[in-house]
Order: C-alpha cells, then sequence, then structure tokens
DNA sequence: GATCGCATTCCTCAAGCGTTGACATGCACC
DNA sequence: GGTGCATGTCAACGCTTGAGGAATGCGATC
C-alpha cells in the first residue's frame, strides 16, 4: 500500500510512466482489451490518476498514440529532388522498417489499434492525417497534391502491412 | 437473500415489474440518473435479470416508455366531421390532461425523459412517430397532410409544456 | 533572505455505474 | 423421469467519479 498523498519530489515522471505502459499495452492488445487497470498497474499507479491526467480512455488513447519516428525528418529534402521523390519515399521508409526491430514493433502496434476499435481508428486517422500527410504534401509537387500524398500513404500502409 | 433459482409459479409478473419501476423510476430521474441497479430494487429483481430481458439500458428504456393512452382512441371520429377537427383535438387533449392527474404525471415524466438524454429523447421520438402522428395524420385531410399532422402535434407538445 | 500561509498539483480510496458469464432452479414436454 | 428452455441470482469485471490527503511552489510578511 503506497502512503496516501503526492508523492516526494525526485521520482521517475509518473505521467510519463503512465503514457508509456498504456502505449505498450495498446501496442500489444488494441483498445478494447487494453484495461484502464492493466495501464494503472504496469505504471504503478492508480487507475483513477489516469482520468485525472487523461480524462478517460480515449483522451489516454489520444495522448499514447504517437509516432515513433518523424516524417517530417524522415522525408526531408526528398522536395529538392522531384523527379524520383517516389522512388526514395519507398526507399527511406523501407530503411526504418527493416533497419530497427523497436520501431517495426510500434508501428505494428499502432496497426493494431487502428483496427482494434472505432474510436481509435478515428484517433489513429486523426495522428496520421496531422503528421505523415502533412510531411508527404511538402514532397509531393503539383496539382492535385493532397490526394496524391493521401494516394501514397495508404500505398505505403499497405506496403507494411 | 432470495432463493437462487427461478421462482415458483403464481408469482407476479417479475417482467412487468420490472418494465413499471422503469418507468417510474425514467420519469422521474430521467435517463442518466436512472440506475439499472434502482429499477432492480424497486421491482425486487436482480440487475442482471434485466439485461435478460431488455439486453441493456436502452433497451428498458425503449420498452418502458408506453404511451398512458391511446391517440388513436383519443381522436377517433374526427375525421369525420373535418370542419372544427383542430377545436376538438384541442378540447379532447386538454380532456385528457385536465381529467386524470395520473395520465398527467406520466405524460410530464414522458417529456423529462426526452429531455434527459440523447439517445432518450431519440426513442421518444420513435415512439411518437409510430403512434401520435399516425393517429393525427387519419384526422387531418387535404393535402401536405403530414406536415400538417407534425405542426399539429409541436402545437399540442408546446401548449402541455 | 528566511519563514509562514495558502492555493495548486499530484495522488489514493471508496464507491457507483453498466455489463457479463457462470451457474442454480423450476416448468413443460416427451 | 429425463431433457431442454425460461427464469433468476451471484460474483466479478471494467470505466468513472468525488472526496479527500500529502507534497510543492509562491507571494506576503518579518
Amino acid at each position: 500500500m503506497p502512503p496516501r498523498g503526492r508523492r516526494p519530489v525526485g521520482g521517475p515522471d509518473t505521467r510519463e510512466q503512465i503514457l508509456t505502459a498504456a502505449g505498450d499495452l495498446f501496442a500489444d492488445l488494441g483498445f478494447e482489451r487494453t484495461t484502464m487497470r492493466g495501464v494503472a498497474a504496469r505504471a504503478e499507479v492508480d487507475a483513477a490518476l489516469i482520468h485525472h491526467y487523461f480524462v478517460n480512455k480515449e483522451g489516454l488513447l489520444a495522448a499514447a498514440l504517437v509516432l515513433p519516428i518523424d516524417p517530417a525528418a524522415l522525408l526531408a529534402g526528398l522536395d529538392e529532388e522531384p523527379h524520383n521523390a517516389g522512388e526514395a519515399v519507398v526507399r527511406r521508409v523501407l530503411g526504418v522498417w527493416e533497419a530497427d526491430p523497436q520501431t517495426r514493433r510500434h508501428l505494428l502496434g499502432l496497426i493494431r489499434v487502428g483496427l482494434s476499435h472505432e474510436y481509435a481508428a478515428g484517433v489513429l486517422r486523426d495522428l496520421l492525417g496531422r503528421t505523415v500527410l502533412t510531411a508527404l504534401e511538402r514532397v509531393v509537387a503539383g496539382d492535385r497534391q493532397s490526394l496524391r500524398a493521401a494516394l501514397i500513404g495508404t500505398q505505403m500502409a499497405g506496403l507494411l502491412l
């Protein structure tokens, strides 16, 4: 039984602990099968504290879902030589995919979350829209930019899957 | 502690008890503040039994929401003298409203439920559409029947409110 | 600059909610 | 008299909330 009030300073960042615990469990189990109590236990925290920080399970998901890589950085510089940007995108994506098993596991987790639950899918779409598509749009030139960016995105998702 | 299995025959109709208990509580408290355990307690039944019969709280609401009067009967015969149907409708509605406090309480309860919760409002709309509007349409003559029936309906609702 | 009071922030407890699956018991029918 | 279905209860699960308890930071005061 932990003491009742606020913990003395100097301990690990509790909020961060919750976030990583949640990230792990969501990735492993999907949305439904991940439980608040499970996250709380793994983060060594009372379940109510999660609500304090993230309001509810959906809020926790939204906060826990982060990309393991920065798409803007990954695609940086590609807009300078548009003629072979397509191939370059594929190369770089596959690059991280193959190089780092950690990252691969994380990405697979994201996909699993998206597949596991209606609401979770929405959150994930949102995240991708804000990050990946924005980064892609900067690389893609010409007209119908957004559409082509979206197509590339789905193409890559399909490839990884 | 009641015995564990099925009750001996001859007792009151359990399902009906649940329904009246639910009707009372929904009318008094609205949807949110009515609890499954509360209904179960009032009906002297285990909460799980409600799920057995009505699947979930929304199902219970849909089953418990019934009109205290039959609009078809209330408006019967009015289609025979269309010239003063309007006034007659008002008279009859106000008739039951003033005559029977029981009915009035029940109707007020329905309105409260409708106001208390998004989903509940949907169920109520549904109920009204299936009953009141159908009855009204039979009374209203001429073109744009449905529209005029709907207008009369809202008019009456406003009046009572 | 030290210290005191106080609002804020972090945190747990206890309880409430809907819901579910396992299981018990009576009833009807063959 | 056994078999299957309808009727019930129990115990537990999972999310959420409100009441507080404890540490902390900060301005006022000396």
